[in-house]
RNA sequence: GGGGGAGUAGUUAAGUUGGUUAUAACGUCGCCCUGUCACGGCGAAGGCCGCGAGUUCGAGUCUCGUCUCUCCCGCCA
């Protein structure tokens, strides 16, 4: 065979619809087998999905059983099902040929086939390559990678660049205490909170970037929404008028992403039962606004004047989506105190930045803003905080040398799967998390 | 960093003021069932009650220590 037959025979992706009274063959991993009097209902995970298939004789004699890869040769004929997890329901294959080519040596330690998986998050987690094989737990991350998709072919649509920035940095881009430090050839190093300064940069290059990557926080939480590792979805562009540019561009970009899961995933929505918010507009509301509101309308006193409690989060959510009825709120003019000293301050009061946050069903997902693209106001700053300018040359000197007027965000994007699929824990819409105690798997 | 809750079959849980053989469901194994779809029916196996000490005639249960998990607060995306 030649080469290019061979990887169109690989990248054919079957679709039993358009199949109905031909035969085939179906090649997957038993999923179940419900075994009845001289035949059988073998579901099989095949081709991202599960199909029913019906063996015809004693099953017991074929050494099929639930983890087997199997080779079926069959005829596809119509059905009506109802197994929740059977994709699609008008149809089945009718098995004349089944040949084992692997199996598991031992069962799963947990039952993959039932509506939910009911085990803990320890044995989940230690077992996550197993447990995700739960076609629940599995829809999340298909959600998951079509949401990124959505949000990748949004900016690469709208000439955003996609960079690559290191992840072993020498200094951190929010200072503090939240950082992890590691030996580099003797060298401190440090694992990169965020690619800030990276997009700046590009900024300066292609105007429009975006990265989509792991940042590391050494903060020791122990929360439903905190992870140590977790995906930064971020961008960054420049020739902006003013910073509600960027509440615009994500607003636009969740919409998109949004509107692609419904189209691509939406067997994995219904399963999950997932209500995809129809974005129109994003309300936003002013930092103190918030403050106010949450005093009136909810009789909370805020403990930090310069920051939001997640109670003042959730409450400010249940506001909105009862005036406007929006599932999401842009939360703008932050305090400077706030804010790290790249933010750029606002034009009519100093105490406030043209920063924002979004608030996505009562929990914050992103952090963004202008920042400061003149090279004297930068330093001025970073003096005025007691920070000595010459430590972040590196950065500064993009300035020095010119950069536009600019602004970009950063958005989680596991709590934005958590929120969207309202699930409980960050570290569920995680497949691999890392938190204070779980380095493996 | 602070505070709460929990560790009992492979899994998820129940277990009364301390008392004889520690329950159930799902899974597993065996038998039965020709359209299941969380299939069903009958039967069986499966336990150092997280680990260590203590109180007691007697501890899954009470006390102390220890380890692990989980939730909440702070901080953040």
């Amino acid at each position: 065979m030649e080469i290019s037959a061979i990887v169109e025979e690989r990248s054919k992706y079957l679709n039993l619809l358009d199949l109905v009274g031909e035969e085939i063959e179906l090649k997957g991993v038993v999923f179940k087998v419900r075994g009845l009097s001289g035949f059988a209902f073998i579901l099989v995970n095949a081709y991202g999905t599960i199909i029913q298939t019906v063996y015809t004789g004693e099953i017991g004699e074929t050494g099929v059983k639930e983890g087997c890869s199997v080779v079926i040769k069959g005829k596809v004929s119509e059905a009506k099902l109802k197994d929740a997890f059977v994709e699609p329901k008008s149809c089945e294959v009718q098995i004349n040929e089944i040949n084992v080519v692997s199996s598991p040596k031992e069962l799963l330690p947990f039952d993959i086939t039932k509506k939910k998986l009911d085990i803990g998050n320890d044995l989940k987690f230690d077992l996550r390559y197993l447990s995700m094989r739960h076609p629940k737990e599995k829809a999340i991350f298909r959600i998951q990678s079509s949401l990124v998709q959505g949000i990748r072919s949004f900016l690469i649509e709208n000439k955003f660049v996609e960079i690559r920035s290191p992840k072993i940095v020498a200094e951190g881009a929010e200072g503090g205490a939240n950082i992890f430090s590691m030996d580099y050839f003797g060298q401190k190093a440090y694992l990169t909170q965020s690619p800030q300064f990276y997009k700046e940069f590009c900024v300066g290059v292609f105007d429009r970037v975006f990265e989509i990557a792991p940042v590391f926080r050494a903060e020791k939480h122990n929360t439903n929404r905190h992870i140590n590792e977790y995906t930064s979805i971020d961008f960054e562009f420049g020739q902006i008028d003013s910073f509600y540019d960027i509440l615009n561009m994500e607003a636009a970009m969740l919409k998109h992403a949004f509107e692609h899961l419904k189209k691509d995933v939406p067997y994995e929505l219904d399963l999950l039962q997932v209500e995809v918010p129809d974005i129109k507009t994003i309300p936003a509301l002013k930092f103190w606004e918030v403050k106010e509101i949450i005093k009136k309308e909810y009789k909370i006193d805020p403990k930090d004047s310069f920051d939001l409690a997640p109670i003042e989060e959730i409450k400010i959510s249940d506001y909105v989506k009862k005036k406007y009825d929006s599932e999401f709120v842009f939360i703008t003019h932050y305090p400077t105190a706030k804010r790290p000293f790249y933010a750029m301050d606002d034009a009519e009061d100093p105490e406030l930045t043209v920063s924002f946050d979004l608030i996505f069903r009562g929990v914050e997902i992103t952090t963004g803003g202008q920042r400061i693209h003149d090279f004297d106001q930068l330093v001025a700053k970073m003096s005025g905080r007691g920070m000595n300018p010459a430590d972040f040359e590196f950065f500064t000197n993009a300035h020095k040398y010119g950069l536009p007027p600019h602004g970009g965000l950063g958005l989680g994007l596991e709590r934005l799967t958590q929120r969207l699929l309202n699930v409980d824990n960050i570290k569920s819409a995680t497949m691999f998390p890392r938190d204070m105690t779980r380095l493996t798997p």
